[in-house]
DNA sequence: TCGTGATGGTTTGTATACATTCCTTATTCT
DNA sequence: AGAATAAGGAATGTATACAAACCATCACGA
């Protein structure tokens, strides 16, 4: 487990802070988005409880509820590690918000009242402002609370809970494939345009601002070929098949 | 909680079933889905843990994990209870199952091997016949291994797991709100027409098929007028803000 | 009669002990 | 040298004890 990361959750407690399985669960989460928790990170069991001073019984319960979240593999016997999605993986959970981001957005189209517009205004401005300063981790995190923002005002809250996590999956394999070459996974104008288009009730063109701004994000990821399809079964499908003999 | 269940788990375990948290996230999710537990049923961790022969432990799991597959609510110092999803929650289920399945319906058209159809097609069929005799539970059962089946078909996996968790939620919500006065919530010809565009591998009729499935299939419900809107703020709101101050 | 407050039983929250499994390392044999 | 194996340490699986919270009931008073 990193040991930064380790330091820094000690201070927080040590200020006080109360603890309870939702402060872990919320903590690894925010560690993982801000990538202080590599995937493949191991979190036994034992030493987590002694970092936040709780016995295994709550660090077990927030380790299943951040497997059921999609943040944790926790396998029986082994140590909960942190998810390290596929290639596969990665383009699927973009396929699938593409569809209910795309939705949330038509739904919300021409219904957000003025005060959370300029809500969303302002995030985005702080976005790109944060951007022009090469402050990425800020960055981020206005990004993610302009979605996480439509999430939670989607007028359909089982699509938006399900917006939530898929928009929390796609961070997670964002910071874990993103071409190192590249600073910042920004895309300028996106954001803007998309609000543009709720603000004028444009549901098509608020779906399609989504669309394009997942593609042109999955599009700045290291994702391989296309498939690279390391199908082993077609390239030793008859030696496998005589040694399974 | 429901004594013929309890009984009927009961011998289950004597008859030497091997038991983990999984077992019981299973065993209680069938129950609610073949209405053995109605919503609302009480869930204490003592008599889930005697009758499946673990302590409270195990049984304190499966209810986290059943508690994140929107199974049971579980709230803090308070006993589990099997979810009773409202109305409003009940149509946007359907909404989101309409999305998702739709999508999937449409990725797997013209994708599906011969074994696999031929193995829907008699499911579908074992359906019909269950519907014809009127034995309802097992009608249910084969409906939902349809469906179940292409989610764990889809190409695209996440979409597949969101999908597995959407059939889960409406299954409950139909038997909370079916009219009584149907003995069944059967469309004829429904799963048969869907099966017809997998296989033709017409991708918009697939998701046309489920799309009016689905709608069918809410219209067969309860739901009250059309959104109740019991909204006591705007009823009560003048004295609300004065009882405020 | 109705509201209010106390009280005992029930249920969950948390910590901890012990059993089991797993993984690593060191050793031995070929 | 290399592979197989055995032993030790590390981590999880499960059960249980005690504390805290909750709930229903009953008694009391206006």
């Amino acid at each position: 487990m990193s040991n930064s990361w380790k330091e820094e959750v000690e201070a927080a407690i040590r200020a006080g802070e109360r603890i309870s399985d939702r402060h872990i669960v919320e903590r690894v989460r925010h560690a993982v988005l801000t990538q202080r928790l590599p995937p493949g990170t191991r979190l036994p069991e034992v030493s987590l409880g002694e970092i936040f001073g709780v016995s295994r019984s709550v660090v077990r319960r927030a380790l299943t509820r951040l497997a059921a979240d999609h943040v944790v593999d926790q396998r029986p016997n082994q140590v909960s590690r942190v998810r390290a999605p596929s290639v596969e993986e990665t383009r699927e959970t973009f396929a699938a918000r593409r569809l209910v981001e795309g939705e949330v957005a038509a739904l919300l189209a021409g219904q957000l009242d003025a005060e959370t517009l300029s809500v969303l205004d302002a995030e985005a401005e702080a976005e790109a402002e944060a951007h022009a300063r090469g402050n990425e981790p800020l960055r981020i995190e206005r990004s993610l609370a302009i979605h996480h923002r439509l999430a939670e005002r989607s007028p359909n809250r089982v699509l938006g809970a399900m917006l939530t996590d898929l928009v929390l999956r796609t961070s997670i394999v964002i910071a874990l494939y993103k071409r190192p070459s590249l600073a910042s996974c920004y895309l300028e104008g996106d954001h803007p345009r998309l609000l543009a288009a709720l603000r004028d009730g444009d549901a098509a063109g608020a779906r399609r601002a989504i669309e394009r701004h997942l593609e042109g994000l999955e599009e700045l990821l290291d994702l391989g070929p296309r498939e690279a399809e390391t199908d082993l079964r077609a390239i030793f499908g008859q030696a496998a098949l005589l040694e399974g003999q």
